[in-house]
DNA sequence: TGCAGCGTAGAGAGCGCTCTCAAGCGGTCG
DNA sequence: CGACCGCTTGAGAGCGCTCTCTACGCTGCA
């Protein structure tokens, strides 16, 4: 227990209070706090309970002053349309990213952007200094975000590959995202080992990348996919069930589909259903992102590509943190790590 | 145009720079900086110029180190069962914090409690300073969230009322909640003034103020409400599902059903509907909360009660803002602002 | 003419911390 | 035995900003 009296609310202890009662100095204290590097054991436990006693508490603004280090990162969530982090996909993702950050004992800064005119908001912060990095997820490819994140000169890592024009013109941003063309082709040779001969594709929005690359994907594997097997969705259960309208219209004599995302397997499951037709006796169907929630609850329930979300939220911070170390080594060094690609997984279950 | 050359990356112009190019004191700059009261007109020009052309943006750690002023306010978010923020609820009160945190030039820091221990972690956050206050959400009456955020002496403003023990004891802490238990009566006044007689009521959990006002609601309009006419769910969708056909299994007389929330709704109303009983003609439904993907969607839609979830997030930061300045003004002063009740409004829809 | 009174600017002292640099103190080696 | 080296520790100079206090020039009034 202390004899001295609890600081009155608002002034709390500093680092000289806790050195003149330990009986050492300011910067003996400064180093104990930091770690306790080069100072003998006997100090350091001296110090720690002064520490203890006074309910020391460091000041982070005093130290960010001169580290330059503010200990915290952006995160920028920006709501082009309808879903944001309603969507579980996000969810599990920010969550990853939290964990991570608090091991490394950084904060969280949570910048929402509120339109397309609020991106000049989220510029001036970032370039304000208020953070060491940013975390930003790939959304549209003709999303401002890169560049805006780019001129503030603040070190940054995406979610998810970005598709704006010059992502290879040596103006490559990191960023983690699944190997959704791998994903799509084991599904696709899924349905083929199934004895499947008709495949259809019920694809995502031309503007996101994570959705081209499952096309890829399936085209990688089926070079001559014969004509009407492909249709267009935009990732909504509803997109999902139109665009299995079509594809019964146009080849009434598919055998399997597999659609970029489970929201629209689930719709395309819907519309099977009400044809008559059996899942996956008549036709197989797989989908994409295993969302749980979704793939679990259909009858029967989806087979589809697991990805590691909230892994690839914690991979998002690493990444950071690697760029972060790197700058402060050798500041402005082109040591751009690059980015990461994680595995996908197949989940059987009914559908397939 | 600027003649100087551009400083180098991680090197901004500092307050003297500026000072030295606009020819006047650090001290005129700083004041111009801050809104220019007391400094000539033409000075004052003088300066924004030279900020202009330097890029000038002020220091944020060295500002907060005289100030005391973080300029940041945490939002923590427990998750303590299953859903989180993946609740549209969530999802809205966020974004309006969000939205008023802009309006007032102040950062959302975002604690996302990982588990049960992690709630040192938070206390020791809050206690350290980094935050002018803190922003929480009253989950459970036995959350050790409102002791924690008491001890760590921060500000604090809750969403939704807080029921634990002793909050009535000199402990208050402000908090912004809708008229759950006013709602709840104009719900159940709606029914009977179509004419139904048995009204019955599927509550939330007990552990939670917003279930237990909304009963309290019910009980207010029926004093007298016949035996069986109350079952109990979690506010799941499932949990509505079964207290339904307990309701009916112990009522089968019942002509009106008022649910705690419209999850629970929609869940009864699947009840309603495999027991061939409809809806509004058989059972007349209310529920409450207005979420419109669930209460919209419902065949038919759902009458629910509304409440304003964004207003109700930017109010709990109006209230904070309050809080803080009258700690400014008169630090340590009791002037506890009171908490703020939102009005709830019947959304009638087919449903009732 | 002298002096109070006002409005505007600058000087300077910190805010609490980190980090460099030099001093002190054995112990070792030539 | 003195020079030197490595390990600890302390002194002190800032980091960039705010804010008080003082100085100064001007007007107005006695």
């Amino acid at each position: 227990m202390s004899s001295m009296p609890e600081p009155a609310h608002g002034s709390r202890p500093t680092l000289e209070a806790v050195a003149a009662r330990a009986g050492v100095s300011r910067a003996t204290v400064s180093r104990v706090v930091n770690g306790g590097a080069g100072v003998r054991q006997a100090l350091v436990e001296k110090v720690r309970e002064a520490v203890e006693e006074l309910g020391y508490v460091p000041n982070h603004a005093a130290r960010t002053l001169v580290t330059r280090r503010n200990g915290a990162v952006a995160v920028i969530i920006a709501e082009p349309e309808f879903r944001v982090f309603s969507d579980p996909f996000f969810e599990q993702q920010v969550r990853g990213i939290s964990r991570e950050l608090t091991a490394h004992d950084t904060q969280l800064v949570l910048l929402w952007v509120e339109g397309p005119g609020d991106y000049e908001r989220i510029g001036r912060y970032l370039g304000g200094g208020h953070v060491d990095g940013a975390l930003a997820f790939s959304v549209h490819n003709d999303d401002e975000l890169p560049s805006i994140i780019r001129r503030a000169q603040v070190p940054a890592v995406f979610g998810g590959r970005p598709g704006w024009p010059g992502a290879t013109a040596g103006l490559a941003v990191p960023y983690v995202d699944c190997d959704n063309r791998g994903g799509a082709r084991e599904a696709v040779r899924h349905l083929l080992s199934l004895g499947r001969e008709r495949v259809a594709h019920i694809a995502g929005p031309h503007d996101q990348t994570s959705a081209m690359d499952r096309l890829d994907g399936y085209r990688d594997v089926l070079l001559d996919a014969g004509p009407g097997l492909i249709a267009q969705g935009d990732f909504t259960e509803e997109s999902g069930a139109r665009a299995m309208a079509e594809l019964l219209e146009q080849r009434p004599d598919l055998d399997a589909v597999f659609t970029a995302n489970d929201l629209m397997a689930s719709g395309a499951l819907r519309v099977l259903r009400e044809r008559g037709l059996r899942v996956p006796e008549d036709v197989a169907l797989v989908g994409f992102d295993d969302m749980t929630s979704i793939a679990e609850a259909t009858d029967p329930p989806l087979t589809t590509v697991r990805q590691d979300i909230e892994g690839m939220g914690r991979l998002m911070v690493r990444l950071l943190m690697r760029v972060l170390n790197a700058d402060e080594a050798e500041p402005g060094a082109g040591s751009t790590p690059g980015s990461v690609i994680t595995p996908t997984e197949l989940v059987r279950r009914a559908s397939a």
